[in-house]
RNA sequence: CGGAGUGUGGCUCAGUCUGGUAGAGCACCGCGUUCGGGACGCGGGGGUCGCAGGUUCGAAUCCUGCCACUCCGACCA
């Protein structure tokens, strides 16, 4: 992409109602637009960025074994009816009333909605298990929303369910999710600790948060040391026994304000007790037949008689994870994109366009790039050096390969990362090199 | 939902107390000088001061109502 066709609105200062560091930069970087409170249209660079956070959540998902489908935004209110959660839902619910007086919604999950497509056409044991998901926008009416994409109202999440026959099947089920989830975060560039969660009214040891760890994280948590370095599984038997790899992170202390219990935490040995802000990033539980039972979805079992289904459910938090990601990693320049997620692969800034030296470096280095498939941005803006590297600093692109008159004199081209703000002055060739490394 | 606050050009803000022809910096346009970490000079464009009503010879400024947004608190991907 080049700039000068681009749409990359940045700014030099940040509007005064952002107070959170990522609302702050994701403002100034040109990545979203308030439209409303709560609610943000996504600017080309916030787009790429969604996009590949969750094309990856797509495919550890796809890996652990679920499948994808998409629900619609707008739900009946009958549903919610069944489940008898239309009343209970509250403000937070955003209703809606079509031309024939329908009563409808907007979701603000899909619990009913997934219940009432698989109890359509699953009808044996042996079809389960199941696990479908999608990736959907939600509205959830937030009596305050805040810290702009963290807490929004409308906002892109990823919900998974699972369908099984009993409760022991569930909770292989739902140790996929758990693994998938560590996968997922992993390659996202961050460090996430699965924590222990309120159940609900289901009871069990079936619920985690999956908390990062960032100083301005709204929520205090408290954990094991070990759990932060602990690392992702990455692939694994996925129809095998994932138990121990689970109760590897379980069995560690790990809780958020509400479920931290100071005598459990008080037994981790003093040097492994880490006491810090943390920013939920994902959420899974196992609800039982909370939702089959009153939306009668049951499948026949070996005996041939119906039972109701055991179900879960798995959200991340796509959109919030674009804020989540920049808390957890910037500086006072701007936003440092993890590489997997970042809007662009490396941005090749050319200090003097119009300068027949430096445009045709730039050029090759730019279609070198892209030939590498690092979707490079090329900086052929007519800007001072200054402001082009603090533009580029701001939006966080991880490499930056430099082209200036003096370089180009002596046939070297200057290479920065972003993230240490390392420097080296290497010949183009070498430069892609270490870029396409 | 309780409490507090803010709405003035795209952004940051002054002007409001004490009514008298709407300002600055950044950004934008033109010209020139510049050009390796957000340059400088000259010239220029852009605002019915959130909306509605009221008081007044005259309202960004005072009064009333409404709307939007933000912050603090109790609740949540």
């Amino acid at each position: 992409m080049r700039l000068s066709r681009y749409f990359m609105p940045t700014l030099r200062e940040a509007p005064s109602d952002a107070v959170v560091v990522s609302h702050q930069l994701m403002l100034r970087a040109g990545m979203i637009r308030q439209e409303a409170a709560g609610i943000y249209a996504w600017l080309p660079l916030g787009l790429r960025v969604l996009k590949k956070i969750e094309q990856i959540v797509r495919e550890e998902m796809d890996r652990a074994g679920a499948i994808e489908v998409l629900m619609p935004t707008l739900q009946l209110a009958d549903l919610w009816r069944e489940s008898g959660r239309y009343e209970d839902y509250g403000d937070e619910m955003l209703r809606i009333t079509d031309r024939h007086k329908r009563d409808l919604l907007y979701g603000p999950t899909a619990e009913e909605v997934i219940t009432e497509i698989f109890r359509a056409y699953v009808k044996s044991y042996k079809d389960l298990p199941k696990n479908l998901y999608n990736i959907q926008w939600k509205f959830r009416d937030e009596r305050r929303p805040r810290f702009g994409v963290m807490r929004g109202r409308e906002f892109l999440m990823k919900d998974a369910y699972s369908f099984d026959v009993d409760e022991a099947a569930a909770r292989k089920s739902y140790n996929r999710m758990f693994i998938a989830y560590l996968n997922t975060y992993a390659r996202m560039g961050l460090n996430v600790v699965p924590m222990k969660a309120d159940p609900g009214p289901i009871g069990g040891d079936l619920s985690h948060e999956f908390i990062i760890l960032a100083d301005t994280g709204e929520s205090q948590v408290f954990c094991h040391k070990d759990l932060v370095e602990m690392g992702a599984p990455g692939d694994v038997d996925w129809d095998g026994d994932l138990q121990p790899l689970v109760e590897q992170r379980t069995n560690l202390y790990a809780a958020t304000e509400e479920m931290h219990d100071e005598a459990a935490f008080a037994a981790v040995p003093e040097d492994k007790r880490l006491s810090a802000r943390g920013i939920e990033v994902g959420h899974i539980f196992y609800f039982g037949e909370k939702y089959s039972k009153p939306m009668k979805a049951t499948v026949a079992g070996p005996d041939g008689q119906d039972r109701p289904i055991h179900g879960g459910s798995y959200g991340v938090g796509v959109s919030r994870l674009t804020g989540a990601i920049i808390e957890a990693s910037h500086d006072e320049a701007g936003i440092i994109w993890p590489d997997a997620v970042a809007p662009f692969g490396a941005a090749v800034i050319n200090l003097r366009p119009g300068d027949a030296g430096t445009d045709e470096v730039a050029e090759k280095a730019y279609q070198a790039l892209i030939a590498a498939g690092k979707d490079p941005l090329l900086d052929d803006s007519d800007q001072r050096p200054g402001a082009k590297f603090a533009a580029i600093d701001l939006v966080g692109i991880p490499w930056q390969l430099v082209v200036g008159p003096k370089g180009v004199a002596d046939g070297t081209v200057e290479i920065k990362r972003r993230a240490t703000g390392e420097k080296q002055t290497l010949t183009l060739e070498e430069a892609l090199k270490v870029i396409s490394a």
